[in-house]
DNA sequence: CGCTGCGTTGAATCCTATCAACGCTCGTGG
DNA sequence: CCACGAGCGTTGATAGGATTCAACGCAGCG
């Protein structure tokens, strides 16, 4: 299966996420775009619940082209903690550290397409040509995933339920907004609330309730796949928000 | 101030810890330990509190050579979260980042011992000799703090206050080990309840009662500055303890 | 001597978890 | 076609863990 035949046939509006991505982050001449382009093709997908790499093995880098994943570590119990979300654009596998095993399993949250990230690493520091946009949109992917982990420990550490929610949802539009993926503070949120609650240390129940208090404080809402945000600057302001630097 | 200045004469049972640190992420060369030796030799401390490197700035990577110190954030109310500690053979400052700012500010705990770190970086990606054994020492280091950081978010979102405080022992355990600072299963720790209390995202007073508790399961105990492991194994099943991997 | 930092304790409160049950939608199979 | 079950969201009642506020003891120190 190819990427684009799930494309719109319309590729003007609708861009390749990774580049959408890559060029935020850095300055690309038009090769680096088009190596982007030419190393993703290769796509497959992967049903919900599936393991995209495991825990303790060195595992083959992929992009994330389509759906929504995360990184999680599972307690003894079976209790379980979502480290990071994972959204298209993204590189599951340690962008630069692809040498070491990993420390968390990726899974599949949605369906998801994904393509072998390998070629596009060979094709960065490879022997051929230097890509120094590339490089260094390689390496701002992966400060921005160290960001996301500390925001994160400050989320659970130090921020009341309400906040936390508030606050998670904000990373996703800043995130969604770097590949197009919001329109009028719209945007799609294909998550269950068990979810929510494995990533932001709270039971299915009281994300639950405080998703209705917030609804009810007319902040933002979240229904059958879609969020709303109606007051982003009381939302920056109550939850910390402190905008994505570099 | 010189960094032999404050070692003990005896150098033979006192080794630097960022060497023991090193040589134990990977095979270093004669010459590479030398390297390591020479170039953390211009020393100066700070004294508690002291800002280590601030927030949103890019920094100058430093050795801490003695001392604690830790990465934090604070929210706007006041209420802080401590991110990541920092023992005696780390490098302060992401050590394979240098070039971006920093989303947290470093301090330290308690009195400290640092050196510039930058000599040491020149020598080691610089034209000079490759030094194969130092760049994957230092790789590692990044991941080791990467694994630090996933470690924490699972205790902060998912285990109890009780997990939490043996687990950050074990922690604590594991690292003083790899610099030669556990005899016995008993270490020094030179933190306060209040400053375990904003790692662990509990109130003091919580720490102090949970401590008390463990104390009085005989698991570990925590008195003057000083840890004593009593019941390891019984810490390791409890807190769901996963050995450092790589 | 009094102050400050740190550890400790008690009481009351609040936030969050747990347990249980119910409704709804949707896909599946009889 | 309808019954059935699974998955997900929702609700109520109860219990428990953690916070807050306050006060006190104690050691070190100027």
């Amino acid at each position: 299966m190819s990427w684009s035949a799930i494309r719109s046939s319309d590729t003007s509006r609708f861009e390749n996420p990774l580049v959408m991505r890559m060029a935020g982050l850095a300055d690309l001449s038009a090769e680096e775009m088009d190596i982007l382009r030419e190393n993703v093709s290769l796509a497959h997908s992967s049903a919900i619940q599936a393991e995209l790499c495991t825990e303790g093995k060195v595992q083959m880098p992929q992009v994330l082209l389509a759906g929504w994943a995360c990184y999680q570590r599972l307690l003894g119990d079976g209790r379980r903690q979502i480290v990071d979300f994972l959204l298209p654009g993204d590189i599951i596998g340690s962008p630069t550290r692809s040498d070491l095993p990993l420390s968390r399993t990726a899974i599949a949250l949605t369906q998801v397409v994904t393509a072998d990230a390998r070629p596009l690493m060979q094709a960065i520091d490879g022997s051929g040509p230097v890509m120094p946009g590339l490089a260094r949109a390689l390496h701002r992917m992966a400060y921005a995933e160290d960001v996301r982990q500390r925001d994160h420990i400050v989320r659970l550490g130090r921020q009341t339920a309400y906040e936390r929610v508030v606050h998670l949802m904000l990373e996703f539009h800043s995130r969604l907004q770097q590949i197009g993926a919001v329109h009028d503070d719209r945007f799609a949120l294909p998550l269950t609330q068990e979810v929510l609650a494995d990533a932001l240390g709270l039971s299915v129940v009281h994300i639950n309730r405080t998703l209705q208090q917030i609804r009810r404080d007319r902040l933002f809402d979240m229904r059958s796949g879609q969020v709303t945000l109606r007051q982003i600057e009381l939302m920056r302001a109550m939850a910390d928000w402190t905008p994505p630097i570099g």
